[in-house]
DNA sequence: GTCATTTATCATGC
DNA sequence: GCATGATAAATGAC
């Protein structure tokens, strides 16, 4: 079975692998990355919202309906709660500075 | 409010201002005295946080802008790293 | 799982 | 028009 296939608008194209330099070694190859549709980020955020962990009966479902793999959407939700941390600290930082707010 | 500083701070995420050139310096003459390992730890980072007048998420973002830009295209900062080179050699001889 | 990265892309400065 | 800082996918160490 495929996953990869990408509906929305510009992409992709997906299983292009772009060479990665390489310090006396083999040259090894990565994915390139491609930017999700907003109807992918929507359905993301959404399940995001709901449960910041996702399971694997979720997450298989996820991956169909947006036409992502598996890995795509458990790493996707990896980032995104690094980025929620870091959003997090943000505001800890402004507000510290801020107390009027 | 809150969805208005909320909004606020998911919009103000990409409000970029160019760093001051004592910041650069700093940053640069890291770097380029570095270069065979232009990993700096999470102490030196706040350290170079604190000189620079930036956040240590900022110095994280400039290293890893620099290492992959500086990799992709070494000549184009040939003269750059030449400069360096020779301002961390003064420092060296003292 | 977290988390520091790499890489491409985005958004702005000038 | 690129330079530059920040963010978004993707990898790998642990």
């Amino acid at each position: 079975n495929n996953i990869n296939n990408n509906n929305s608008n510009n992409n992709n194209n997906n299983n292009f692998k772009t060479v990665i330099f390489s310090p006396a070694g083999a040259p090894r190859t990565r994915k390139k990355r491609c930017p999700y549709s907003k109807f992918q980020i929507r359905e993301l955020e959404r399940e995001f919202f709901f449960n910041v962990y996702i399971n694997k009966e979720k997450r298989l479902q996820l991956s169909r309906m947006l036409n992502l793999s598996d890995r795509q959407v458990k790493i996707w939700f990896q980032n995104r709660r690094m980025k929620e941390k870091k959003l997090s600290r943000d505001r800890l930082q402004y507000f510290s500075g801020n107390p009027l707010l | 409010a809150v969805m208005i500083l909320r909004s606020r701070f998911l919009d103000a995420r990409r409000k970029r201002r160019n760093f001051n050139k004592q910041a650069t310096e700093i940053l640069n003459e890291y770097f380029y005295s570095h270069l065979s390992n232009p990993y700096p730890s999470e102490e030196a980072k706040e350290e170079l946080a604190k000189k620079c007048g930036i956040t240590v998420s900022q110095v994280s973002n400039w290293f890893g802008n620099k290492r992959i830009r500086y990799k992709k295209n070494i000549g184009k900062f040939q003269e750059e790293a030449n400069i360096y080179a020779a301002k961390t050699a003064v420092t060296a001889t003292n």
